[in-house]
RNA sequence: GGCGGCGUAGCCAAGUGGUAAGGCAGAGGUCUGCAAAACCUUUAUUCGUCGGUUCGAUUCCGACCGCCGCCUCCA
């Protein structure tokens, strides 16, 4: 039984869609002000997973991901830089996609721009005007939290007993708000050249919450089944989409809510500040490779605070390597016809357990643990009792359909090498064979300076391009 | 001040009211002409501290210590 955290009961509950066979789901994708950093690309791995695991469990998944192309931050850094909204953030669109791909994410089916959907949220806030749910005040919008009595049960927050509704915030507040509480929905322009769009509500630019509200529903309609993102986001983020969707539909916007911990840097918070902070491109200029951030980046359940540091990335390559290197020697093993109980039992195991695991709120813990002991028992039988061709067929597609979820284990090579190459590789075996071990060795040394790296096993010679994984 | 999370071997960590998954590192071994690679075996009488409940607690309850997060832009 699938069963996800859902933040807005705070309980472990049995997922169960709308509709039996589809799942609607909504990612608050990156506000592409800056490039991403490992804790991005964590929440996107994690929302990756969940995705895929959805797929795994024969779901159709409609999954939407923002990009947040306007926000305070943007306008300011474009407007300091004399460039247009787009000009400013056509790098970090382009920057965050390139990232998504590298660490194994699988594309959402639509990814929406905020700045594309300016109509949909101009339609949000007429209707919250018509309910009274909002009101205008110096040419600005904003949400009446007074007349929404559910505000705060996302994020369960208690205004009595919180400094931030206390007096300080008000008084160095600029706007005329009737509640401290109360959240921008549509800002009027400060300056003459601030970008800002014409509508009916007057001229303006959205505020920081209502883009997801929008594009959230125009996409999977006003209710639907999934909404995640980083747990910074629960307040006020989250809280204030429900607040603005509910208040202008009277339906339920979300059934579950999951949020992805945040990682840490050596033990500590990432920030700018301390120097802890990591790009993917950090990273692989290093060396590491981004199989092993993906795989670091969900060895360890999405709930929990993940620590994230260089020594544990290193241990993490030779994880991954090792998978790897199962997988071809698995695709790539002489098998002889039929098959063995042990290792049918060893796969459906493993499948069970892998099953279970990810079911479990996606506890990717547990199904990479199944997965490191069928490799166990699988290369006790590849060492010792050879391997069957039906078992090599059923578990390459076994392997196949953990990877569809995980996406660590690489394609097992199929690349041809060229027939000199070939010729020199088969007359280092026949030297080999006649012990002339000198001969041999010339011939390997010969093979490294094009590049091939030569492995001896029991069963003949592997070879490895050099620097490759 | 309000709300929430965490503390398990050298390191990263899963987990459960019935006696501790997995990975990295370490140790031993198999294989091998040597080496490398690969593979196998092994590594916590114990789960922050102190009490309580229980036949039995790492797992439940209480207190304490330490770390982290949200309440403000942040994945």
């Amino acid at each position: 039984m699938l069963k996800f955290h859902n933040t807005l009961t705070g309980r472990l509950e049995e997922f169960r869609p709308m509709r039996e066979d589809e799942v609607g789901m909504y990612y608050c994708g990156p506000t592409v002000w800056n490039l991403p950093h490992v804790g991005n690309l964590r929440s996107a791995v994690f929302v990756d997973v969940l995705r895929r695991h959805l797929k795994f469990k024969g779901f159709k998944v409609h999954h939407v991901m923002n990009i947040t192309d306007v926000d305070d931050r943007i306008i300011n850094q474009a407007t300091e830089r004399g460039v247009s909204i787009d000009e400013f953030t056509a790098p970090f669109v382009e920057a965050y996609w390139q990232d998504f791909d590298l660490v194994g994410c699988e594309r959402p089916e639509i990814a929406p721009r905020a700045t594309h959907h300016i109509p949909e949220m101009v339609a949000i806030i007429e209707r919250l005007l018509a309910t009274d749910h909002a009101y205008i005040s110096d040419g600005s919008i904003y949400y009446r939290i007074s007349a929404f009595p559910d505000y705060g049960k996302l994020s369960k927050i208690n205004f009595a007993g919180n400094i931030a509704g206390g007096s300080e915030r008000v008084d160095t507040d600029k706007y005329e708000k009737e509640d401290a509480r109360d959240f921008a929905l549509w800002k009027a322009p400060d300056t003459e050249g601030e970008p800002s769009w014409d509508a009916s509500i007057g001229r303006g630019r959205p505020g920081w919450h209502i883009e997801c509200s929008a594009m959230s529903m125009k996409y999977l309609g006003e209710t639907f089944d999934i909404h995640c993102g980083g747990v910074d986001l629960v307040f006020p983020h989250h809280e204030n989409e429900i607040a603005q969707s509910e208040g202008s539909t009277g339906k339920q916007f979300v059934r579950y809510w999951l949020h992805g911990e945040h990682l840490k840097i050596d033990g500590e918070t990432m920030s700018k500040s301390k120097g802890n902070y990591y790009t993917l491109r950090d990273l692989v200029e290093r060396g590491y490779s981004p199989a092993a951030i993906r795989y670091a980046l969900l060895s360890v359940p999405y709930r929990k605070q993940l620590n994230f540091t260089l020594d544990g990335l290193r241990g993490v390559e030779k994880t991954v390597a090792g998978l790897q290197d199962f997988h071809a020697r698995l695709a790539e093993a002489r098998t002889e016809p039929g098959s063995t109980p042990e290792l049918r039992a060893a796969a459906a195991g493993a499948l069970a357990e892998f099953e279970a695991g990810l079911d479990d709120d996606l506890n990717t813990s547990v199904a990479l643990a199944a997965v490191h002991n069928l490799t166990r028992e699988v290369n006790t039988a590849l060492a010792c009792a050879g391997l069957r061709a039906d078992d090599q067929r059923d578990l390459l597609e076994l392997v196949g359909r953990f990877d569809s979820v995980l996406n660590v284990f690489g394609q097992p090579r199929r690349e041809m090498l060229d027939s000199e190459v070939q010729t020199l590789i088969d007359e280092r075996q026949e030297a080999r064979r006649r012990r002339e071990f000198a001969r041999g060795d010339e011939i390997r040394d010969e093979l490294l300076a094009r590049g091939i790296v030569l492995e001896d096993t029991r069963d003949g010679v592997r070879w490895k391009r050099r620097g490759a994984q």
